[in-house]
DNA sequence: CTGTTAGCGCGTTCAC
DNA sequence: GTGAACGCGCTAACAG
């Protein structure tokens, strides 16, 4: 199906089919100062054929492709549904797409697929010189991270660091016996303001670090389960857990309630995110996080997919705590 | 970055370039019949220009993206994440790229975004017209569907109902008061795969169906979650829960936890389709489920993909129990 | 006001 | 190793 057999079916020449069916250019009654009989006719006929334009071949002349890609690391991550349900929300009624990437290497991905804005999730502040560099090709990205300034594309963070600071203070009202539960990442500080706060926080109640109350984990959520359960399964267990992401402080309760332990009571665990589902679990879960995160990323995002050229910005995001059960 | 642009920095014609970066065509040295010194040359000023082909402008000459599209309907659902992983595996790889589409309405995104093939993991029998139309304009679909015949596009299936025979009969070893957890879909029967099982064992063991044994959900957790307390919130209570997906199963036992019930004690749960993470939850999950599905699906798709061409298929999984801590 | 002609953009590939 | 046509849709310029 192509623009040219529907124009001979029509009668007509392609220019007058594309006039109508983009609906772009020309008069304001949307058909490009085709006459609305014939305008009729056209759409009736590609109606019948089924056509639809290739959207390879009008992103060559246009630019657009009519779509937004997401590059998220972890799927398995309610926050990453919450940015998929937000951006679908308010992309679709536009008709732009949200498309997906799963856990990949964003950077070879966009060397050649082109959406017209682009989320990453997760970009290490080395990364940078390759963000700039397709920045400067033109692509538009927003980037979720806490230390890169905005350089040609737009950051958006959640000032995470306060935010676990609140979470530490938390446990620390209660507990000396503090465990951490956090990515190898996080650990190396390579992204310290989840990290750092379990260290400072420590250190100002003057309790000393212990090597065997920090955990870490990679991106599945086996691997969470597992290293909640080093932590707990032994006789000298924390009566805390600070857990650097709300997904991780979800395994940790289910590995504590497979042990019989009594969360909010004989453990207190804490999340980070204040995602959807920690809220929902049972227990639910207490969390630290931003307010309306999701919906500025799609907000953004779908600005930008449609040609907004302002300057590149940085977007803070203050967080909360919300104290629920896992830790009342 | 243009194909010219290179070629003119390495003094040759864009033939040339084209020849050597798409490997295609002649000799079998992959230069495609340019010399070796002129293919190095033409390699270097691509890699020092940080030019990549333009995948919308090569796929209106190839017809091909390199891309495998997943039409997913929940996300949450490990049962998804599963599909992606097997298919980023398998395709990575070999230069494709499998992009999700969340929860959105397959039909009009098929319409307008080529893959080179296509994943669609809930299409009601009703579509098969609109199924049928899209295989006829020559995109390849995979269908993940319990009733369709293979009218052009390819199906795969699991065999749910026997799969969840197997279940129904385990809950009727030991319990008389067994309740369903399922979609308002499979409720109406317009999936009966999962429905039917449930009616059928219950009349074969001469228990006759209670209505307010019955809960659907659509399908968020948070839905799934209400559903199980609605049943278990009340004094006459079911001893077991059938779940037509793991889940819901696991929302389900969320929810049994919240009310202090003891799973496999005062509640027996199953599940149908024995994800990994069911299978790691506390209490691990007895669920019904196939082995090596979803390997299967992404051997296809990527040959599919790779524009395999033999008749479609219509492919089978058998079932079995994996019988866990949530029903014993 | 209605409609067409023709060239563009980019990578591929046939014929020389 | 190259020239040039090709595929598809968009749109400026032009003609009735």
């Amino acid at each position: 199906m192509t623009i040219k057999q529907v124009a001979e079916q029509a009668g007509v020449s392609t220019a007058s089919v594309s006039y109508v069916l983009s609906g772009r250019s020309g008069s304001p009654d949307g058909n490009g100062g085709v006459a609305k009989a014939t305008a009729e006719r056209i759409r009736e006929v590609a109606g019948r054929l089924g056509y639809s334009p290739d959207r390879a071949a009008r992103k060559i002349r246009t630019g657009r492709t009519e779509t937004i890609l997401l590059s998220l690391t972890m799927l398995s991550d309610p926050w990453a549904l919450g940015v998929i349900e937000a951006v679908q929300r308010r992309a679709m009624p536009l008709g732009i797409t949200p498309m997906i990437l799963a856990d990949a290497d964003w950077a070879s991905v966009l060397r050649g697929h082109d959406a017209d804005a682009v989320f990453i999730d997760a970009a290490s502040p080395g990364k940078q010189p390759e963000l700039e560099a397709f920045a400067g090709q033109g692509k538009r990205l927003v980037v979720f991270q806490e230390e890169l300034p905005a350089a040609g594309f737009d950051v958006i963070r959640s000032l995470a660091g306060p935010g676990c600071v609140l979470a530490m203070q938390h446990l620390l009202g209660k507990h000396r016996e503090i465990a951490i539960l956090t990515t190898e990442r996080s650990r190396n500080n390579s992204d310290p303001a989840r990290f750092q706060p379990y260290v400072d926080g420590l250190a100002a109640a003057g309790i000393p670090l212990r090597n065997n109350f920090i955990a870490t984990f990679d991106r599945s959520p086996a691997s969470a389960y597992a290293a909640a359960m080093r932590l707990l399964d032994r006789a000298d267990r924390p009566s805390a857990i600070y857990a650097t992401t709300d997904f991780a402080a979800m395994s940790a309760v289910n590995a504590a309630q497979r042990l019989g332990l009594r969360i909010g009571t004989d453990l207190d665990v804490v999340g980070v995110g204040n995602t959807e589902e920690g809220e929902r679990m049972a227990p639910s879960l207490t969390s630290v996080g931003p307010e309306g995160f999701f919906d500025a990323v799609a907000e953004l995002l779908v600005r930008r997919a449609q040609g907004d050229d302002s300057p590149a910005r940085v977007i803070d995001f203050p967080w909360k705590i919300f104290v629920r059960e896992s830790a009342p």
